[in-house]
DNA sequence: TATGAATGAGCCTTCATTCAT
DNA sequence: TATGAATGAAGGCTCATTCAT
């Protein structure tokens, strides 16, 4: 998964990941008959690990829409404090929109997709949000906020290692985020 | 620039470029020492273009901070328009985080984000800002919005012929986002 | 032996090997040094099968060269019904010139040659012969024939199954055949 | 074509090949797309071969059977003495059956030796043979003689240099040979 | 004896780069 | 300047052979 999260498909070398692996080039290619079945288990996997990880322990009773993401998010580092290499490869797979995958795992990729999702927002109180604003557009600018907090902490934390960070500190932060994020889309008496 | 953007830089074949180019194969390599050296001409040369076409002509003077920028998404797309190859190609370089970017070109093209991120922050009228939340924090919040909004937007033009959109419509909802973006962190005044 | 006459010493793959004979890859290389000592057996094997089963029952008492042909083919079909896969493998070996064939097999493929061909040829009654014609030359005029005939013959049964094949119409015809052999070859008065 | 009519398609090595032809590796793939497309056209071009040097010289008229298998044995052999390699590399094409032979391939091949057939047998007097045996198995046992002949003569030829051969007494030795097919298989007025 | 996972040399092929013209 | 044929290192993959069990 690093050399393909780091490379992309194509660029990615067999000679590299048995290196990496500690094994021969034979007992890949015993294992796996190519390049690409191996890409694609590797998709299977990780996207088997994120639905038993993250998307089965995400609450859809929450009704608060900013409480059910903070609940999915401390989640999610639980995930990828267990395998943080799963979400980067995931991630750029998605992200090079790569050509490799096949049909089976551009389905499994969206409707893992589609269930988080709907995870997040389904059932969602939306009485709570304010009322002078259209509340899909309520609901897009809170996601936008969220991944830019999201994207931003994760370049501030690139190359560190996650096993070693104390995340308390963070995690203070976050809920602050999430205060001023009530204050400015939710209903007054929310206070 | 095309080849580039669409395979990365590993993947670009110097045989597509000089066949799309209508060049020899020798000529290549007479201007160029190799494919490194072409690739970072050519993002020298998009930063070049980006600085005189786009940089250059950002409004300092507004004081008002989404109207300044509005009127940078203006300039954007003008420049866009005239060679959307040079914004493609310089997305992915900057997505992929290309490794073959030497110091140069990396200073380069952080100079020029941090020049136009000042363009873009420098002496706003922060007195308009509502008062209740960090300012830092409206700024990060108020760019995070207009950033997914870009996003959104692009991915669901990805594939148009850019010269034939008649982008009315888009402008329109774009203005009207904008105000929901200063109700939601302006003081009440505002409206 | 199915293996090696279907596709050469060289081509012929180990791992189809072991799986037709439903063994291990291990214990193939436990019996057998290499794929070359698997090579070199067989043949010795089949070599030693075709002496037992086909060149020890010829008859050299036969003084008719014709006559004792005939009573080898019969001999021969026997032998082949016993084992069609060692005629197969021989003839491939043989045909294909093996560059693995070592001195020891190679001698022994000659003796064998040598000895049947000494069986077949051996105190025949040249004086049966017709006496216009050099004797040698009639010897090879028909061994010609009679090759000719065969390799036609087993063209037409390639693919068939030789264990289900109702052989009577095949010999007559091959008994017409060897007296047009002796009409064109020995004296008149034979007939 | 003196590699693949020595290990046949599958075991013949592009390595080898350029070694032999004093090339690199890079060009032999810049003229042929891949080892396959390289075979074709040696295939074919030994065709062609065949066709303008030995079937398009073959005397259609003679119609004395054996006259006109003697002119064509003299055209074989100046188109051999010509370029040898031709004759060995269509031979094993032809006789390992290679799988990889294309349609294309295969029509032509079989077109080419269906014309060199008719232009043997086609239009033969057959009134010359002698009577009292079929007239298709006189043809039989006359091409099988001619191809046995053959056969033993490069068997006794493999490995000299054909290019400083005097042929003469070979010729001799073989009009001698087809005297002794006439006296056999013609009518007695022949003589 | 028997298994089958593991190894690595060698295969065909690609591609950035060089070079004769 | 310009061409495109020529080069060779590196890539993905196969397969006879070895080895731990």
């Amino acid at each position: 998964m690093d050399e393909f999260a780091a490379k992309g498909y194509k660029n990615a070398s067999t000679n590299n990941i048995v290196k990496k692996a500690g094994v021969s080039k034979g007992i890949l290619f015993y294992y796996f008959k190519n390049k690409k079945e191996l890409f694609l288990f590797l998709v299977d996997y990780a996207l088997d690990f994120i639905k038993k990880e993250h998307i089965d322990h995400l609450d859809e009773e929450e009704p608060d829409f900013i409480e059910r993401y903070k609940k999915a998010a401390q989640v999610k580092l639980t995930a990828y404090t267990k395998n943080p290499h799963v979400f980067n490869f995931l991630a750029t797979v998605y992200l090079n929109n790569e050509a490799e995958l096949d049909k089976n795992s551009r389905d499994k990729l969206n409707s893992y997709y589609l269930e988080s999702r709907a995870k997040l927002y389904k059932n969602i109180d939306t009485s709570l949000f304010r009322e002078d604003i259209d509340q899909k557009l309520i609901y897009r600018i809170i996601t936008w906020a969220l991944e830019g907090y999201q994207q931003e902490l994760m370049a501030g934390l690139k190359g560190k290692d996650m096993t070693k960070i104390n995340f308390d500190p963070y995690w203070e932060d976050f809920y602050r985020f999430l205060k001023v994020l009530k204050k400015l889309n939710y209903k007054a008496e929310e206070e």
